[in-house]
DNA sequence: GACCAGGCACATC
DNA sequence: GATGTGCATGGT
């Protein structure tokens, strides 16, 4: 799959950020969000001079919030990068270089103790701003994977991760482009189950309309 | 106007 | 443990 998605569409050359910390912020500002309305954000960010550490500590967070605003949830999302920023000084002085010191196994414990920050956005700190080599899972990976019959419908976030990390050797490039090319490739062509417009419930197609579901599932790559 | 987007925490049963 | 809900903007 790796081969064939790098064939088709070339490196990705994620993650689009220019500093560790960028990524970080960026990495909860994603959070069920598309990047284009991030981007804006993380533009905002840097317009306004904030995007370090020391810088964002002494912003108010009703004013970060007003900048992040187009990555949506601001008032959510301006929290957790507070939460992190806490932690940061905390514990490391507000020193990036301290924390990706710290071994990952722990370092991955750790990150998931703040507020806000689950296994997805953990990961992406830990692979895209660290370097470590853990697999990213997100909302396309177990999309394409159940799609392919490799995963469950229902699988969790860990046992996705260990399918990739059990069968590749710890390789945090290949990692990286592996993640990307999944979320190029689910953009285009593993698009969600449409919504069932005769159920009054409207639920997922997969789980009330099951056979209308496999047909659409047939049509798609 | 409905749906979707590189989640996560929390309430409820 | 499973299920539901709030958080919110911007593009299609």
């Amino acid at each position: 799959m790796y081969r064939a998605m790098l064939d088709a569409l070339g490196p990705q050359g994620w993650w689009p950020g220019r500093t560790r910390f960028e990524v970080i912020v960026g990495a909860v500002l994603t959070q069920n969000t598309s990047w284009a309305n991030v981007a804006k954000a993380i533009e905002r960010l840097r317009r306004a001079r904030v995007l370090t550490p020391k810088a964002l500590t002494a912003l108010p967070q009703d004013r970060l919030a007003q900048l992040i605003r187009s990555s949506g949830y601001y008032n959510v999302k301006a929290g957790r990068v507070k939460r992190f920023l806490g932690f940061l000084r905390g514990r490391y002085g507000l020193n990036l270089s301290r924390l990706f010191a710290r071994q990952s196994s722990s370092l991955r414990t750790e990150l998931l103790a703040v507020p806000g920050i689950g296994p997805e956005t953990a990961d992406s700190i830990l692979l895209y701003a660290g370097g470590v080599p853990i697999f990213v899972v997100d909302a396309y990976t177990r999309r394409i994977l159940s799609r392919h019959g490799l995963i469950a419908a229902d699988a969790t976030y860990d046992t996705t991760q260990a399918l990739f990390m059990g069968a590749l050797p710890p390789n945090a490039p290949r990692y990286n482009e592996y993640h990307a090319l999944l979320v190029a490739v689910g953009k285009t062509y593993c698009r969600p189950v449409p919504r069932c417009s005769a159920c009054p419930l409207r639920r997922d197609l997969e789980r009330h309309c099951p056979t209308t579901a496999r047909r659409f599932l047939a049509l798609s790559p």
